[in-house]
DNA sequence: GGGCGCATGTAAAGCGTTACATGATTGC
DNA sequence: GCAATCATGTAACGCTTTACATGCGCCC
């Protein structure tokens, strides 16, 4: 995919200026695709002339200049057809991962620190998420329909902290016992 | 990091050709690290031009000529120099996360689909690295020291699979429960 | 006869990261 | 006085993907 259907998501659910974007993709979105305001403004150009969005020019006295966009009928199918395109299964890089399978390399200590390291890591980002979690969704019984999806997003992102942690315990385990 | 982190853990496993790294880039390594031939090729000339390895020529009569690689002292101490950096938590990057967030755009047959098949990756994935497990590791209780990595590694890729497929499960739950 | 395995590359285009650039207001 | 927030970009560089390119031997 790219970044260009990540922007058409968030644009669908509210219209939104270059900056918002870039606020929300290191927010709700950024859990699952990170971008930058560079990447975002260049993107959103992009869009603008393929039809995709429409910009509104709003000029404020004080601050900046700002361009709001909105998704077009255009944007709107083409979101739709990328929704139902079949995703081709995504490939993990982990940079962690590969230093793992060269752990011997490296004494004990040094290992069982950074994967402590990592852990607390994780813990953090699962701290935040279970704080969205009681934010926005105290009650997951009655979810309204345009709240499934990102209730179900987040669920993915506390199910990905918890397995990063419960593997970095399987690490610390499995060495400590040898 | 950089691709030329994975080849040196690679190549310190054992020394080869371009074409045996990218065929261990199809399997074990890249559970976490994915690269095409053209990509390590490329890295592989630098990294020579850089000391890290050394190319021994091999003539062989019927086949292509062929170039060994093999770690120098440069490149070893790159490696583990590399190793005890600290690693930077990565980002992850899902389309169907990012998919599934907008979810409430599509009817739920399409969606269920959709999530389904991604379930049956995951298990298929799964199914390979169970079989890995009982052939490279059938007692992980006795494990030889330089084992332990690519057998925690395994072990992380079988955690993030069956991570994957607890979630689709949890996905299709709360979408037939309503 | 066709496809796969071995073996190595070049070239172009797209995508992502990092650095640079500007400028007013608000809060500490 | 200094940092952060709002707001939008350009430029250079590097990494990744996709397409193109070659050529022999073996198996069905």
């Amino acid at each position: 995919m790219a970044l260009e259907h990540a922007i058409l998501v968030s644009l669908a659910e509210r219209s939104a200026t270059g900056y918002d974007l870039a606020r929300r993709f290191d927010a709700s979105i950024g859990r699952f695709w990170k971008a930058s305001h560079q990447q975002i403004y260049k993107v959103l150009a992009r869009m603008e002339a393929d039809g995709w969005t429409s910009a509104e020019h709003i000029a404020q006295g004080a601050r900046p200049d700002k361009k709001v966009y909105a998704l077009t009928e255009a944007g709107r199918g083409e979101l739709i057809a990328w929704l139902a395109r079949a995703t081709p299964p995504e490939q993990v890089r982990s940079e962690f991962a590969v230093k793992i399978r060269a752990l011997h390399l490296l004494d004990r200590v040094t290992v069982l620190d950074a994967v402590r390291a990592r852990r607390a890591d994780h813990q953090a980002r699962l701290d935040g998420y279970d704080l969205s979690m009681s934010k926005f969704f105290p009650d997951p019984s009655a979810l309204a329909e345009e709240e499934i999806g990102p209730y179900l997003a987040l669920r993915g992102g506390i199910r990905l902290e918890r397995n990063g942690i419960d593997w970095c315990n399987e690490i610390i385990e499995t060495l400590e016992n040898r």
